[in-house]
Parts: C-alpha cells; sequence; structure tokens
DNA sequence: AGCACGCCGACT
DNA sequence: GTCGGCGTGCTC
C-alpha cells in the first residue's frame, strides 16, 4: 500500500496524508498535487512516499497530478526542511513561500524561451594582486561548500572580482547565483552584467510579470541561462548546475523578509551553499557584525580589498559641532558654505536626511497639540507637497488642519526636518541650480528615478538631497560634496544595532563622494562630536569601528555573541495580548540557558488599529533556544486562540 | 488560514 | 420565524 505524505500551504505543523491517484501516475517527492483539504482543493507537495498511515481510515485520494518533474528538486527539498525548523515556520507554506506566485497554483508548466538581445561583449578589466589573490582562492573552492567574506572598500573592485569568478564557473559550465539589495537592483547594475555575458543572465527585478519570473524560473532550472541576479527571494531560484552563490552588500537589511516566513537570504544562501557543496561570497564595503564574527572564528575565509583603483583619493571627513550653533532649518551656515563652494567650483553635492516629507511632526505652537495617527499613536509626518498628514507606519492619510483641532487657535507649526523641508531650505539659498530630491515620494512613477539620474549625469552643477535610496549603487562622478545633515538618531537608538547601521551609512555614503579624479569631501553634522565611535570610525575606518563595536556586543551579551529570537502577539485588546505573553512567559521560563525579556511593546506598539507586545528570547545555546521554540510552537498550535495572532521571529533585525 | 457548525439576539 | 454575529473545532 502506497499512501502519499503531503505537505499543504496551510498554518499547521503537520504534513497530510493521502491515497495515490491511480498506480500509473508516478508520484515524485517535490512534486505539485491537487488535493481536498476539508471542504476546499489546495495545491500541495509531494514530500514522501510511505507504506503506512495513522490516518488510515480518514485517507482520501489525490485528486490529480498536476507535475511530470518535481518543481522542488532534492536540494530545495532539503533546504525547505531546515528553512520550516529553524524560523519555525508551517512546512507547506514554506513549500509555496519557494516557488513563483504562478507555481502556487494549479496550472501545469508550460515553457516558452527567453528572448535575449545580443549585446557587446566587454572584456575583462586588469586586476591588482589582492583581486587576483580573492579570485584564486575563490576559484580553488569550487565544487565544495566554503563561505568567503569578501571585505572591499568602495571602488576597490569587488565586482569585477565577481566577473572573473563567474566567467570561470561558466567555463566550468556550471551557474552563478548573484543577490543585490533591493534598491540597487537597477538597471546599470544588470547592465554591467549583461555585457560582460550576453546572452547569458537574467534579472528578476520588480518590473516584471509573474508569466516572465515564472519564464525564468525554467530557464535556470533547465540550464538556459548561467547567470542569475535578483533581490532577497530569488535566494530560491532553481539551479540545475549549481556553482557559486554571490551575495553583495551582504550586510544590507533588505536582505532580511519581514513578514510571514521571516528569513535571512543571506544566512539561507550559506546554508543553501553547504547543501549543494558550492562556495558562497559574501561581499560589503562595510559587512555586518555577523560576518566579521564569522571571519574572525575562522567559520569563513577572509579575503580583503583595500586598493582602491584609478588612484582614487578616499574623501576627507568634516565634522561640523552643532552645538551652540545657528541652523537653518536644521542646516548649518558651514555646510551651506560648503555647498556654495563646491558649486563655484561647477561640482555637484550630496545631502543624505533619512526622513521623507516635510517634517516628521507638526505640533501646535499655542497648545502643545500634535497630529498623531490614531490607530499607530506615533506622529503623522507633515507632507507640504501634498499638504496632508501621512502615518509612515500605516499609510493613513488625513487633510493638513489649518487651526489646531485642540485649542482651535492658529499656530501650527512643522517641528523637524524632512527631504521636503531641506529641498525647499536650499531652493532659497541656491536658486540659479538645481536642487533636486530623491525618495519614495519623488521617485513613485515609472522612470523618474531614471530621468534625476540622467539630470545628474549631465555632471552640472547641482544639489541633490535624497534617503538612503541615494547611497548604494549609483555612480556620481561629479558629486564631490556629501553632507549627513542629522545622524543623530544612531547614537541613542534603543535598538542595539543603531550605531552598526549608522557607521555603515556614514561610509557607504562616503563612498558616493569623489568616486572620479577628484578628491570628496565628507561633511557629518552632529550634536555629538567627541563620540569615541564616531571618532574612530572617522580616524581609524570602517574596520576598526565594527571590532569596537564587536567588543561592547561580547561584553553586552548581544548577538553575534548571543541568538535572539522573539515571539510577537497583536490583537484588538492591548490586556488580551499582555496577558497572554505574560502566560507564556511564565509557562516556559523553566529553561536555564534561555533567557526571557518581556513583554514589551514591540517596535510599533500599536499598528493599523491592534497592538502588539512582544517577548525576547536569548540564549548563547542555538540548539537549546530552538528546541524551546519548537515547544512552544507546539503548545501554541494544539489551542485555540480566536482573537491573538503570534508569529516567531529567529534572529530578528528590528527588534526595539 | 478557511470553512462549517451551532448557539444567541433582533429584525421584516 | 430567519438572518447574521462570532466562538469553537477540524482539516489526512
Amino acid at each position: 500500500m502506497r499512501i502519499i505524505q503531503v505537505a499543504v500551504p496551510v498554518p499547521l505543523k503537520q504534513f497530510f496524508d493521502y491515497l495515490p491517484l491511480d498506480e500509473e501516475h508516478e508520484l515524485v517527492p517535490g512534486m505539485r498535487v491537487l488535493v481536498s483539504f476539508g471542504r476546499r482543493k489546495l495545491v500541495g507537495f509531494v514530500w514522501d512516499i510511505k507504506s503506512q498511515s495513522k490516518f488510515h481510515d480518514k485517507l482520501k485520494p489525490i485528486l490529480s497530478v498536476i507535475d511530470n518533474e518535481p518543481v522542488l528538486d532534492k536540494k530545495l527539498l532539503q533546504l525547505c526542511e531546515w528553512l520550516s525548523s529553524y524560523y519555525h515556520y508551517p512546512i507547506g507554506e514554506v513549500c509555496a513561500t519557494v516557488l513563483p506566485n504562478l507555481l502556487r497554483q494549479d496550472k501545469s508548466l508550460k515553457k516558452k524561451l527567453i528572448v535575449e538581445d545580443k549585446k557587446n561583449q566587454t572584456t575583462s578589466l586588469k586586476l591588482n594582486a589582492e583581486q587576483t589573490f580573492a579570485v584564486e582562492k575563490i576559484t580553488a573552492a569550487f565544487n565544495q561548500f566554503q563561505t568567503f567574506l569578501l571585505e572591499g572598500v568602495t571602488a576597490s573592485g569587488k565586482t569585477e572580482v565577481y566577473l572573473q569568478v563567474i566567467e570561470k564557473i561558466i567555463a566550468a559550465n556550471q551557474q552563478a547565483l548573484v543577490l543585490v539589495p533591493e534598491i540597487s537592483l537597477t538597471p546599470q547594475t544588470v547592465k554591467r552584467f549583461a555585457e560582460r555575458f550576453p546572452g547569458r543572465c537574467a534579472a528578476l527585478h520588480s518590473g516584471l510579470t509573474e508569466r516572465e519570473r515564472l519564464q525564468i524560473w525554467f530557464a535556470t532550472k533547465n540550464n538556459e541561462i548561467d547567470i542569475i541576479i535578483g533581490t532577497r527571494s530569488a535566494i530560491f531560484t532553481p539551479l540545475a548546475k549549481p556553482g557559486i552563490i554571490i551575495i553583495d552588500e551582504e550586510h544590507d537589511l533588505s536582505f532580511k523578509q519581514q513578514d510571514g516566513l521571516r528569513y535571512s537570504a543571506r544566512d539561507v544562501a550559506v546554508r543553501r551553499g553547504q547543501f549543494e557543496n558550492i562556495p558562497v561570497v559574501l561581499a560589503s564595503a562595510t559587512p555586518s557584525l555577523e560576518s566579521l564574527n564569522n571571519a574572525e572564528n575562522k567559520r569563513y575565509v577572509h579575503l580583503q580589498l583595500t586598493q582602491r583603483a584609478n588612484q582614487v583619493a578616499l574623501p576627507h571627513f568634516k565634522v561640523i559641532d552643532l552645538r551652540h550653533q545657528y541652523l537653518e532649518h536644521g542646516l548649518s551656515n558651514e555646510l551651506i558654505k560648503k555647498i556654495k563652494t563646491h558649486l563655484e567650483n561647477n561640482q555637484q553635492a550630496l545631502l543624505f536626511l533619512n526622513r521623507r516629507g516635510y517634517a516628521p511632526v507638526l505640533m501646535c505652537h499655542q497648545c502643545g497639540w500634535i497630529g498623531k495617527c490614531t490607530r499607530c499613536e506615533l506622529p503623522f509626518t507633515y507632507h507640504q507637497e501634498k499638504n496632508n498628514l501621512i502615518c509612515h507606519h500605516c499609510e493613513k492619510t488625513m487633510k493638513k488642519p489649518s487651526v489646531c483641532p485642540a485649542c482651535k487657535q492658529a499656530g501650527i507649526t512643522p517641528v523637524g526636518m524632512g527631504t521636503e523641508r531641506v529641498e525647499e531650505t536650499l531652493k532659497n539659498y541656491f536658486p540659479e541650480v538645481d536642487v533636486v530630491r530623491v525618495d519614495r515620494d519623488s521617485t513613485r512613477k515609472k522612470n523618474q528615478l531614471q530621468e534625476i539620474l540622467d539630470l545628474v549625469n549631465t555632471g552640472k552643477p547641482m544639489i541633490l538631497i535624497g534617503t538612503q535610496m541615494l547611497a548604494k549603487g549609483h555612480h556620481f562622478p561629479k558629486v564631490t560634496l556629501v553632507g549627513i545633515v542629522n545622524p543623530d538618531q544612531g547614537f541613542f537608538s534603543s535598538d542595539f544595532r543603531a550605531m552598526e547601521r549608522m557607521g555603515q551609512l556614514i561610509t557607504q555614503v562616503a563612498g558616493r563622494a569623489g568616486r572620479d579624479k577628484q578628491k570628496g569631501e565628507v561633511v557629518i553634522q552632529t550634536h555629538q562630536p567627541e563620540h569615541p565611535l564616531l571618532v574612530t570610525l572617522l580616524k581609524q575606518g570602517y574596520s576598526v569601528f565594527a571590532q569596537a563595536l564587536l567588543k561592547e556586543r561580547q561584553l553586552c551579551y548581544l548577538p553575534p555573541f548571543v541568538f535572539f529570537a522573539l515571539l510577537r502577539a497583536e490583537a484588538y485588546d492591548q490586556q488580551q495580548v499582555e496577558n497572554f505573553l505574560q502566560a507564556l512567559k511564565e509557562k516556559f521560563s523553566r529553561v536555564s540557558e534561555v533567557n526571557l525579556l518581556g513583554p514589551v511593546n514591540a517596535p510599533m506598539a500599536k499598528k493599523a488599529g491592534k497592538y502588539r507586545m512582544q517577548i525576547l528570547f536569548s540564549s548563547r545555546a542555538r540548539k537549546t533556544l530552538h528546541e524551546l521554540l519548537s515547544e512552544i510552537e507546539n503548545y501554541l498550535s494544539e489551542r485555540k486562540l480566536s482573537k491573538i495572532r503570534w508569529s516567531i521571529d529567529v534572529d530578528p533585525q528590528d527588534m526595539f
């Protein structure tokens, strides 16, 4: 008797057993089958073929077999199993998450082939000694599992290292999988790969239709494409002949999925490399502390590129002490003067501010009223362009009131700085030059970003104001001045990773200054000019700064020296959430190797009308931590929690 | 998660 | 009388 064990995409931990459709249909793990599930019909995944079942009296036959060959090969099934147990997420939902949307449905596979335009092939650049060493080391690890941390300062030619490694991978008849952060998957990135390997690469960018995605999925599975470039979810692309996985800007936060299956594509890449027995390259100018620690422990081979190509000089850092200074809408006189000088020299200036809109708070000068979103209980951001108040957490929007809703007097004032306000201020100062704002609002429409980039590339003097969007990937030859308007949140945030991120941002942003022949200048406005970590970063560079942070993490029992997981819960009734988590904490606090902290409010204590709280689990023993999480997962799935929704976040990024 | 069942209050 | 609210239980 054959019993088919099926992973069904429902939020339940277990598999479900079915009878085969008939004797003819061959069933192999990884194939999709249509099954009757309760009163519904669902697309499930064959997991195993067994000879008996505990549910022998309840078994239904499979309704139909969708595939002739598995959509998930053995290695991907192994990866799914790992994902399910590591991230404590139901196996059937993991299988569905890993596939393109169109394959989650009951559609049989039909393949087309993808038309590729042939381009002129560019040739390899000459490597310096460090690059050559890196290429040789990585090449020597082909066909075996080894993780490399490729740490290269900006303009050190990391990309050329990937390209030459990929050249060798292709020569060995294997495929390369390249992951890049969300905002850097631009036409320029893709172009560089496409021009070196014409007709051999495909990019999974956001502009594709589901149909196009599926075509690329097939092409890589059938070994018709040698190089696949994509963001986070591309880590699940099937590969006929896997050769190497490369993660560009491995420190980037967009590699962590923030809902559903909360995986880190970087960590999944390392695990996949292990299962496929191939090398994995994690590359960054500013590696995460996790990866640096792994390099230190010799789990990763540390490769360093310290030379900047073409004799590009490192930019000069200048700290502007904001204490006791008059500020014109958040800008110091000194910064404005510097902008003027650079513009007069026919150069461009780039200002960073991590806050879109006009001002993060709108306040009544008469009575102190503050505009807050009723659903999230956080201040509205004032957008002058639309004359709106917008909650950046739930998108709730309202018209800006003309008089104070509380005291009915006129006196509503914007407080704090956003990109719109810096734009307005600088337009007043420099009416004769282009002042261009680059944030999510100004680039919402298709091609808007490209139009801005084209304008910048004309090279005429101008001022750019942007959020993080501008920190990566783009090359602005005429920018010689970079100003960081307000990095001070990094010093006081309750999030222990804020300082790491600030260091990464300053270093990455500095890399935008003077990439051409001109020496660049980076100006940082701060109320904390003497902060030891800021001084270390600016005087001794990111590596020394990161070492100092790692020491701090070790002393304070923080990751990567301990492992974290969060259990979040939300409901419309705040007391219910708290009681639920408190009871859970009391029940599971007995394991001595795992610390439980909380319940405390989640990063957004109230979102879209729901109250959110969390318990933090921390442990030096990963195994013990995961055993406890499994126990809790079992306990919770066994009982009915009508109004409370909970989720587990392993290795969380946004904690507080 | 869905989806059904079942038990209560309030409507044409 | 029946429509619909949501609390509870089940899915091989």
